[in-house]
DNA sequence: CCGGCGGGTTGATCCGGATCAAGGCGGGCG
DNA sequence: CGCCCGCCTTGATCCGGATCAACCCGCCGG
């Protein structure tokens, strides 16, 4: 399950995403990339993000990449793929607390009670750096660029989860999740105006704290509405600016 | 109105909270503590933390520390009185994000847009230590503690945030509201069984996404079942294992 | 002294979205 | 092939909490 991957990059074992030479262009997305350059581009401690980072996967859809309780160890920056995070209440209940798309980085808030607090399940087939957190922080101590990275990705994180506070419509919510979901596409270089949604109704629905009909109902009345085309998880934003309209209450600025 | 304050601790100006005798007991319970001793209480550095702290305040109610836009330029630990932490939408709605007790840390979720995210506006007459973000990253960078005690600070509060998450009942949120409040106070050595709510019932229901009138009743609810004794905003639990119980989808753990 | 006002409580009514129910579609597997 | 199962959609009904409304209280200013 949780596969095991040697840790250095050289030879790149079968791994048919992680490698296929796109390597450079990922990096320059990611959200780490202003650590790594920092760390390892120029001066010769390269060698220092190498022991940092390991490349891991893949991990299919429905697999765990931690699990609520599992020791914290290191934090993931998804190559590819996407990742859910949840919690699940003595009764079972789920609770969606996030996706992540390639780029993004999971598993932060494991940082201050040493366990991870959560699960992240794979949405997709993903792969992942994983960054161990103790040579992280060494090296952020030497180097304040990363430092400072580090301190901003927590950061960002906070201000993103007051995302979803706030009562607002099905509707408003439904509008700033995916305007949401496409500006983060579009800052990764994917398409803002077409893309996969990789969750399931379900899940959306638990994230928006609706049911899964209503994200159902509401996806109908958009694309009777001419603001999205939707089929199955195929999705193309037909009219942006209304959307955003629509969730404006809910979207930064 | 934002009180401009000379920055030495030396005499001490017209100030009856932060010097009132109980200075080494503050920091002992205060969000910063091993910080400011890792800082400075054993090694010279502590000329250092003398131009990193900074005491301001007071703030009278209704008071704001820091404003939606503002560059940011330091973080604020609550030495006395309550915050809270809001958005207005362009319509003027309000958005209550959070509230801060003496001892806990405002100001981290405007690390990365480098300008305040949000307003923090006293609900006491409030008094803080002012730490300058810039020189703390540069201390963090020197010692070790420092940058571990900001990384778990960050960690601790995205793990707040997702605890509003969720669909519950107002019973459930009520109850877990209440159980927050006074494990943060046991937290920093005040009773958990009676206290004060600094808040209105407005600013609880914004907080919690409820009416006004669904706080007011809620808490008659838990009176007439002997679970709290509420006077205006003097609260005791009287059953804090039924309310733990009731909010327990909530809560940590 | 009075009047206004913000905050709080309580009752009556209404509505958005949850829940219940039924059926369609597609994919994996015996 | 045919069945089952997970996911999705659509319709009907129900309910928790929002909204509207009335009133109380304490405080402040004139």
């Amino acid at each position: 399950m949780d596969s095991k991957h040697p840790a250095g990059r050289l030879p790149e074992p079968p791994n048919p995403i992680a490698d296929d030479g796109d390597e450079t262009h990922f990096c320059g997305t990611c959200a780490f990339s202003s650590a790594c350059i920092a760390a390892g581009y120029n001066k010769p401690e390269l060698a220092q993000l190498q022991c940092l980072v390991e490349h891991v996967g893949p991990f299919r859809a429905g697999e765990h990449i931690f699990r609520t309780g599992d020791p914290f160890r290191a934090i993931f920056a998804v190559r590819s793929g996407t990742v859910k995070t949840r919690m699940v209440d003595k009764e079972g209940r789920e609770q969606v607390l996030g996706f992540y798309l390639p780029g993004e980085v999971i598993g932060l808030n494991a940082i201050y009670p040493e366990h991870f607090p959560c699960d992240a399940v794979a949405l997709d087939t993903s792969f992942f750096c994983r960054f161990s957190f103790p040579a992280m922080s060494a090296l952020a101590s030497r180097i304040p660029a990363v430092q400072k990275h580090l301190f901003r990705l927590l950061s960002k994180e906070l201000g993103s989860a007051s995302l979803l506070a706030g009562d607002h419509s099905a509707d408003e919510r439904m509008a700033a999740f995916l305007m949401d979901l496409a500006g983060r596409y579009a800052a990764r270089g994917f398409s803002a105006t077409r893309f996969h949604l990789s969750m399931s109704r379900g899940d959306i629905a638990n994230y928006l704290r609706l049911a899964a009909e209503t994200v159902s109902r509401v996806l109908s009345r958009f694309r009777s509405q001419n603001l999205i085309r939707i089929e199955g998880r195929e999705l193309e934003l037909l009219n942006p600016d209304a959307l955003r309209q629509l969730g404006q209450a809910l979207l930064p600025d």
